[in-house]
DNA sequence: CAACCTGATGGGAACGCTCCCACCCTCGAA
DNA sequence: TTCGAGGGTGGGAGCGTTCCCATCAGGTTG
């Protein structure tokens, strides 16, 4: 019965004809290993298909080769928001030419929750890859406290203090501002994410920014809060109807709560750009598909993925480094909808 | 200087006043302890904020709790497809509740493959999960060889050997193109998905039986063939227009090829449905936006990456078994493009 | 020619766990 | 009273690596 046990580093060993220490020097490419057993030993490699066991590397080396995306949202927003794909697309690009391992990790619940900390406590990773963070998320602190690589998509707060990505999110929110307000638009809503994200506040202070350049009052009664779903953009949308009827522009802090407010324009009759303008953020799939086509800012999310992962595999190379923080350019894309 | 290194099983035993053993046993649930020892275990795990090291357990045990997620796509699909975030969700989900891992891997180019080869062959997974397979993807047949556990979402052919769980695509189709001769239209073509894929095929079969059952001949010049991109789908319908000016109605075998439809019908002034009806396929979230609305085949994408893990983690637990063949129902969404 | 270095090598120990097995104790049956 | 059965227990071995250290050959130095 032929069902041969997986060859280990002694079988390779023996049949090379040198001791353990040489395949395994061989093995890390370390420079103190003579040619003909070098030579010997990859020829015995090849014979007998051996491949290491990276488990019990790991247990003496205790590196894991292996990193962990973490997402820590509701069920429904990966799937409807084309942002997480991208990311996950930039970590693996950022990942290539690696031997590190992704590991994808949707925090849903306390459960789930308890269940990672677990997990990250046990150093099953080398390092944490965190994506859409809240402000109170205990997760970053957690990682701190654990000492364990971690590079944010995004910050908690201005004040960041750990390794983070993000794009510009407050110029790019003023650019589509501004050019609602070249487009000759008097009275400007806005849609913003949910009030714990940065990236809520930010694109919400790009939007104030602007108006105060413009010299517009940035008044309450134009903000309108949602959460970055399409269902949220809808309903805020109609309560700036009710309070402003004359409103004749919207910012929405991404591509899927504008979608959102044109289905609620549509509903109402009004129509788009001509009574009332739309600008979204992200330039996500939906915006090139809605009726009219999306004017929005484009934000480069697969380069964030590429970066965080970037920086991540340096702080794990080489620990205790300068926290980095990097902010990426926006650009305003315009389409039919302003 | 308290860097003090994590507690191991030994620690707790002495902490606790028994044998490693004993321990060992505690933490796997066997029913051979004392309630006096087990209350003396657990204490001490949570004194000292004991976590297994889940290395050295899968050293012994030689199972890695954790699964691999294959996507073998070129760079561009992940992101534009919501399908694949969708099946991520549903894996996510099944495998909730459960200790188990996931890891994400993207196959982009026989570099990577290679890669991947080697890491299954290292058994560094307890079983995989491969999704949009390919008539000649080497993946499965390796995956077979190797004897890991392994669930298709899709097939590589009606003949598949292996688990495999996908939705009715010929149901689909049938019932898109029934709905168009419903509407009494004449003329109608379809875009497909690439020949080496089962699920291009299936669609097309559908398409194929519907028009036989309307007594319709199902003309070579009314299949176009692209790749489930958008520009695939948009070049397609160009060609469909020069060889058969006179159709009025497209089953897409995507959304996102319907969508490329829609624009190119658009770009050369085709009005629909009035002129042209398109159907799609996925339900994804481009179909509730593009313009006009999308009619589609919805299929349980999230549903499928559920099934496939509670497939894979039946044949984890006990090999060997029935190999499974999962088809789910499609149903018809009808909007405005029909 | 002795003392020393330097490169190449291999064995022992350790990483933290599980599992096999031997042991002890208590109990009920013969 | 003796014996066997069986629950509870703990020590040893082993999983497949890497790393430390001892060893050895060969060459260089004074």
């Amino acid at each position: 019965m032929g069902a041969t046990r997986r060859p280990t580093i002694k079988t390779v060993a023996a049949r090379a004809g040198v001791g353990r220490t040489t395949v395994s020097r061989v093995l890390n490419g370390s420079p103190l290993v003579s040619d003909e057993a070098r030579a010997a030993v990859q020829t015995a490699i090849a014979e007998l298909g051996y491949v290491p066991n990276s488990v019990a590397r790991s247990l003496v080396t205790s590196r894991t080769d292996s990193i962990a995306l973490v997402i820590p949202e509701s069920e429904s927003r990966l799937g409807s928001e084309p942002y997480f794909s991208a990311v996950i697309r930039g970590v693996s690009n950022g990942l290539a030419g690696t031997q590190i391992q992704l590991l994808l990790t949707l925090v849903r619940d306390q459960r789930e929750m308890d269940q990672l900390t677990r997990f990250l406590t046990a150093r099953r990773v080398d390092g944490v890859l965190l994506v859409s963070v809240h402000r109170d998320d205990p997760l970053p602190g957690l990682l701190e406290e654990l000492g364990l690589p971690t590079v944010l998509a995004g910050r908690r707060s201005p004040a960041e203090s750990l390794n983070h990505v993000h794009s510009d999110n407050i110029g790019g929110a003023r650019d589509a501002v501004r050019h609602l307000v070249e487009r000759g638009r008097r009275e400007i809503a806005t849609i913003t994410g949910p009030a714990d994200m940065d990236v809520a506040d930010s694109r919400l202070r790009g939007w104030r920014d602007a108006l105060g350049e413009a010299g517009r009052e940035a008044c309450g009664e134009l903000v309108a809060p949602a959460d970055f779903t399409e269902e949220g953009g809808r309903r805020a949308m109609r309560g700036l109807l009710e309070r402003r009827p004359g409103l004749d522009a919207v910012f929405a802090a991404s591509d899927v709560m504008a979608a959102g407010a044109l289905a609620e324009l549509r509903r109402q009759g009004r129509r788009v750009p001509d009574d009332v303008a739309v600008v979204g953020f992200d330039d996500s799939i939906v915006a090139r598909h809605t009726d009219p086509p999306l004017t929005t800012v484009r934000q480069p999310v697969e380069e964030i993925g590429r970066t965080i992962t970037e920086l991540l595999l340096r702080e794990i190379g080489e620990p205790g480094g300068v926290r980095q923080h990097v902010v990426l350019p926006t650009s305003l894309v315009v389409r039919d909808s302003t």
